[in-house]
DNA sequence: TACATAAAAGATAAAAATGTCTTTTTATCC
DNA sequence: GGATAAAAAGACATTTTTATCTTTTATGTA
């Protein structure tokens, strides 16, 4: 569903806003260490996701990543845009170049009512709420 | 969502299904023209959907694919599972290895349910039925 | 200022997905 | 049996995704 970038930036992003604010930065290493993912990998996603504002990051000494409040209340289908932009959240489920609702692909109607939901699901899942789960230990990244 | 593999061959396979029968078969080149998919990446698509016995194939002249009356009944589901495996029905969305019920990623229970009505989704949706609707000119494959 | 640290950026590389071309096999017709 | 047509199979090429390594830039501290 996800691509493997998607993937890591999710958890990454979850768990860096859960151990990480202003005062006390977290690091690539120990971040790729609890989410098991590839380090430099994982880097490059994260300066993407700090060059849209979903993250933040700090170079040198006590530098680091992490979340500012207004950032925790982003939701994860912010991170897959800027990611992957928006093709999961708008193309045809067939890959067609002009479905349409007048001139349909054979699962349009159904296709896009699961798109919908899968929008709102993300939507509806704002990092700071996951992070605080993961904090309970009610949910993992690895 | 899909691979491109899968949108291919689930058009493909329509097509086939709304113009061809054992006494009429289509050739690859018509049906790529019909679906605006690549020919030779195609005609291997319909390689592996022939062996596992989704469609149905014959070398010579006036050869070519169609399907017969059980092939019609298959779903869509089976073809995405033929040519890209069952991970889009079982993985974990975030990709952990260990996501569990006890021990779920942050967005287990909401993504299976996604899952669960994409899975009732494509099940519902019978390559026969889809060809009908192609016939009666209500949907497109391009 | 010099040094240490950590992210940013750049260069490569490996793997997978997608796409194209050629040859081989098989079935049918004459 | 020979010619022909069409899928099957194999080889190769391109593009995208995933991954790694090295160099540069920024920042805090002694």
């Amino acid at each position: 569903m996800f691509s493997k970038s998607c993937e890591y930036g999710i958890r990454a992003a979850v768990y860096i806003a859960s151990e990480a604010h202003e005062g006390h930065k977290v690091g690539i290493a120990e971040i790729c260490r609890h989410i098991e993912a590839p380090r430099h990998f994982t880097a490059k996603i994260l300066q993407t996701l700090s060059r849209r504002n979903i993250i933040s990051s700090q170079k040198g000494i006590n530098g680091g990543f992490y979340l500012d409040d207004s950032q925790k209340k982003k939701s994860i289908k912010e991170i897959v845009e800027a990611i992957d932009g928006n093709g999961l959240f708008t193309g045809c489920g067939l890959g067609l170049k002009r479905c349409s609702e007048t001139k349909p692909c054979p699962i349009h109607k159904q296709f896009k009512e699961i798109r919908r939901k899968l929008t709102e699901m993300m939507e509806g899942k704002d990092i700071g709420t996951l992070a605080i789960q993961l904090k309970k230990g009610r949910v993992v990244l690895m």
